[in-house]
RNA sequence: GGGCGCGUAGCUCAGACGGCAAGAGCGCUUCCCUUACAAGGAAGAGGUCGGGGGUUCAAGUCCCUCCGCGCCCA
């Protein structure tokens, strides 16, 4: 359906993305037809980007991929569904409000209905209550979601914006809430007071995946331990700050030296605590003298020993990273004195001051360098503390849920394929469940409540539970069933739990939040299992994995079918792009100064799962190329219509089979989420239509060789023209609905993906190769003019072209077109091994 | 230490099953205001495919090994 042409004079690319953003959402170009059945949807599980977090290029190149493939399987026929959703659920929202508005979260404080944040933050951190603390995170992230929508609407992402959701809101609460309770009923999830990983600047527990190494500074120090008959038992130790906390003296079962001491008991030095000596084989026999000392808790490995070897507890750091006030029984609380309520970095000075003062450090500390574990977020190094948490099975402590949780790694289809590896080394990796609870403040309660005894503490064993039908509650405000608000904290009445879940337990959900789980069923049923998961290769072991397990858990299926893992940007300089560094590029300026379609052709340049360079010039080759299509779209819309809608001629006929080739290549990339080739095939393409095709062509579009022949160029360039419109729309989504309003109704973009079979009907079995031997010759025919350095109109009066016979047989039938676009009066042909040209220029001068 | 990926023109990268005289774009050089386009067009120069072995009639493409880089995990 046509309508009459509106060409401008001259056209351009400013403004487009404004203009089309309006009329798109206007028309509701991408809302999603809730009527479409599972097999007519393709549904996409966006990753909801963290809000609190900077905007930057990171952004627009996996997002534009995702795009494209949006934008290509709803060209296909399907229906796209295509949410977005924010990420402001979690810590990283909480940093930013203590920065922003200079305030703290005390929960002690009562809620100050008239609480307003001061428009300059005062010079002190203010406390405030936990539920104007949340207020303020509802209240930032609201205006953070906005820069968002912005910025993905500037780059033109079709994505629905009426299935937006964000972590935090009434939906994705009550989603995890339901999960969770639905994993605690079927055992699932559960708590346990157990040491874990513990941020002491944050103050809440951390999960392994959220761990990383850094290297650190650190020294061995020898201690003199005593034998029962009095002689030196020599210990290296990286923390003798955590001498008071020794439980046991451990060393390999195999290790001669100490086989004669296993069983007995061992005196520490300073603080002549008795303890046992073990064996155990993960006590290395070559690290220093081959013996350590178990502390509750050094490190993971005193965990492992603690656990195994049924040693006591003697916890000396507290959750703020300080030695406790007491000393622990059997230990002598004289020195103890000396370390009490210190920090751990003082702690291990005076400690070390008190055992050279003793003669029980042997030697001086021997400084090495060694890997210390951190929260990702921390700048401290994590402790291990004794909490009471939850946490969801998740394979750490069970092989046959690790097995099935890799069987279903294996179901996944993955692009690129090896990013399975990834995921299957993290899952024979983990080391216990996990652990999902936070004490933190700006997140997803746990929908429970305990009973108080008549002394207060709390009964863990018999949580009160939320009824499903209530959810979302928050147990610090609503009142269990049975109970008034008046008990609340009180002996006898209830407490609730204190924690709330980790960001990743929420967005684990995504694809049942997305799809409306329980609150749609309808929906759901149209939209899940859903066919893609895009999303960056490092957090395969967070969000990838936990998604994984949940739907496992509650659905006993894939959440998706296909996982597509982008890669990185890169700085000019090959490293990745992120704040700390301070190399990141603002996205905004950079699509205002190139163009969405700019920035989306150099974001579709990056394959998956490689990472990018940043590179502006590829902004400006995609700036071009967008020009051109305004350009040559101009030149083929200027002519008037084909009355007749056919091809007759060979050259017609030869393109439009190379057009039918072109469109079966670009399907096949995009079913393999190849669109970066299918983006450089389409490119390819398009340049010699324009460089060759539209040259060849140009004498008789106008009416050069006659009515007939000109109608079927300019039939075949109308037709051309459609074609690369629709294969360039998912990358260039501005462009090619500008040239399309000119004289097409309705979106490129809800019209259907290019028929190969269609052209290929067309082309009447014409080789498409008569086109490239046309552009092959015209191409060497330029060359003798470019050589004699002349101007491209310059007439030729006899040109002689050498070719094999086979060539010049195919020649013969586009001769006409090569010598009007050589501007060869004469053509004359002469077999030869391959293809050469000699040429008499009219006005040739002598040298 | 284990695993994965990578190393091809100055730069960024393509090169399924091993058989191209080794490709593209950018950059560079030269020329051209030709009736779509001078924020353009045409033509050209430029690489012993990281090093070394091996398999093969034939290797950038397969195998081994070494070197360098990145990432994931311990």
């Amino acid at each position: 359906m046509t309508t009459p042409r509106k060409i401008p004079e001259k056209p351009t690319l400013e403004g487009l993305e404004a203009k089309w953003d309006q009329i798109w959402e206007t028309n509701g170009t991408y809302r999603f037809d809730r009527t479409a059945t599972r097999e007519q949807v393709y549904s996409i599980d966006t990753p909801p980007p963290t809000v609190s977090g900077s905007l930057h290029v990171g952004h627009i190149f996996s997002y534009t991929h995702t795009d494209t493939l949006a934008r290509y399987h709803r060209m296909q026929g399907k229906q796209v569904y295509y949410p977005m959703g924010w990420d402001d659920n979690g810590l990283p929202t909480e940093r930013r409000v203590q920065n922003y508005f200079n305030v703290r979260c005390d929960p002690s404080l009562p809620y100050d209905p008239n609480y307003q944040p001061p428009g300059e933050p005062g010079k002190d951190q203010l406390a405030i209550s936990r539920r104007n603390f949340v207020k303020l995170c509802e209240q930032l992230t609201a205006t953070d979601e906005q820069a968002f929508e912005k910025l993905w609407r500037h780059l033109g992402l079709s994505i629905d914006w009426s299935l937006t959701y964000a972590t935090i809101d009434e939906r994705s609460r009550r989603a995890s809430q339901r999960a969770f309770l639905r994993n605690l009923a079927r055992g699932e999830a559960y708590q346990s007071e157990a040491p874990s990983l513990w941020d002491v600047t944050f103050r809440t527990a951390v999960a392994q995946a959220e761990l990383e190494d850094r290297e650190r500074p650190g020294a061995y120090h020898r201690l003199a331990f005593k034998h029962p008959d009095g002689n030196d038992l020599l210990i290296d130790t990286t923390r003798p700050e955590l001498l008071a906390a020794c439980v046991a003296v451990v060393a390999h079962p195999d290790d001669q030296r100490y086989q004669r001491l296993f069983g007995q008991t061992i005196t520490t030095p300073l603080f002549k605590a008795s303890v046992p000596m073990v064996a155990h084989k993960l006590a290395d026999p070559e690290k220093g003298t081959g013996t350590a000392m178990i502390c509750t808790f050094g490190d993971t490995t005193d965990v492992i020993w603690w656990r195994e070897l049924n040693l006591p507890v003697r916890a000396i750091v507290d959750r703020g990273g300080r030695i406790v006030a007491d000393a622990p029984d059997g230990v002598d609380p004289v020195p103890y004195a000396e370390i009490a309520g210190r920090t751990i970095n003082d702690a291990q000075q005076r400690i070390v001051e008190l055992l050279a003062e003793s003669g029980e450090l042997i030697g001086e500390p021997r400084p090495i360098t060694h890997p210390v574990k951190f929260f990702e977020k921390g700048q401290r190094p994590l402790e291990i503390v004794t909490s009471r948490q939850w946490y969801i099975r998740n394979g750490g402590r069970d092989q046959a849920l690790r097995d099935a949780l890799i069987q279903r790694g294996r179901d996944l289809r993955w692009v690129p394929e090896h990013m399975r590896v990834r995921y299957e080394n993290w899952v024979e990796g983990l080391n216990g469940d996990w652990l999902i609870s936070r004490q933190r403040f700006f997140g997803v309660p746990f929908p429970i409540w305990y009973l108080l005894d008549a002394d207060g503490q709390p009964d863990y064993d018999h949580p009160i539970i939320a009824d499903e039908a209530d959810l979302p509650i928050d147990p610090s405000s609503d009142t269990p069933l049975g109970y008034t608000e008046n008990q609340r904290d009180q002996p006898g009445g209830f407490t609730a739990d204190p924690d709330v879940m980790d960001t990743w337990a929420t967005s684990s959900l995504s694809p049942q939040i997305a799809c409306y789980w329980e609150d749609d069923p309808d929906l759901f049923g149209r939209t899940f299992p859903m066919d893609l998961r895009p999303q960056a290769h490092e957090i395969i072991r967070t969000w990838l994995f936990a998604t994984i397990t949940r739907a496992h858990f509650e659905h006993d299926e894939l959440p998706w079918s296909t996982a597509a893992i982008s890669g990185w940007v890169l700085d000019p300089d090959r490293k990745k792009m992120s704040k700390s560094k301070g190399n990141v590029v603002t996205p905004m300026d950079t699509l205002k100064a190139f163009g969405a379609d700019a920035l989306r052709y150099w974001a579709s340049s990056g394959r998956p799962g490689t990472d990018t360079a940043f590179e502006e010039d590829q902004m400006k080759v995609g700036r071009r190329l967008a020009v051109k299509i305004l350009n040559a779209s101009r030149f083929v819309l200027n002519h008037e219509p084909a009355t007749h809608a056919q091809a007759t001629e060979t050259l017609d006929q030869a393109l439009l089979g190379h057009l039918a080739n072109l469109i079966d290549e670009t399907t096949a990339m995009f079913e393999t989420v190849d669109y970066a080739r299918a983006l450089e095939n389409s490119e390819t393409s398009f340049w010699s239509f324009t460089d060759d095709y539209l040259e060849l062509v140009k004498n008789r579009a106008y009416g050069g060789r006659g009515k007939n022949a000109g109608e079927s160029a300019r039939y075949t360039l109308e037709t051309a023209l459609i074609t690369y419109l629709k294969l360039f729309a998912p990358f260039l989504p501005f462009v090619t609905e500008e040239v399309w309003s000119w004289w097409q109704q309705g979106s490129v973009h809800r019209s259907p993906w290019p028929d190969a079979a269609k052209l290929r009907a067309e082309a009447n079995d014409v080789n498409p190769k008569a086109a490239v031997i046309a552009a092959d010759t015209l191409r060497a025919i330029r060359r003798i003019k470019s050589d004699a350095k002349v101007r491209l109109a310059t007439a030729i009066t006899t040109a002689t072209i050498t070719d094999t016979a086979e060539r010049l047989a195919i020649l013969q039938q586009v001769a006409d077109d090569v010598a009007d676009a050589g501007r060869c009066q004469k053509l004359l042909t002469a077999v030869g091994p391959r293809l050469s040209v000699t040429a008499k220029l009219e006005t040739e001068t002598t040298p």
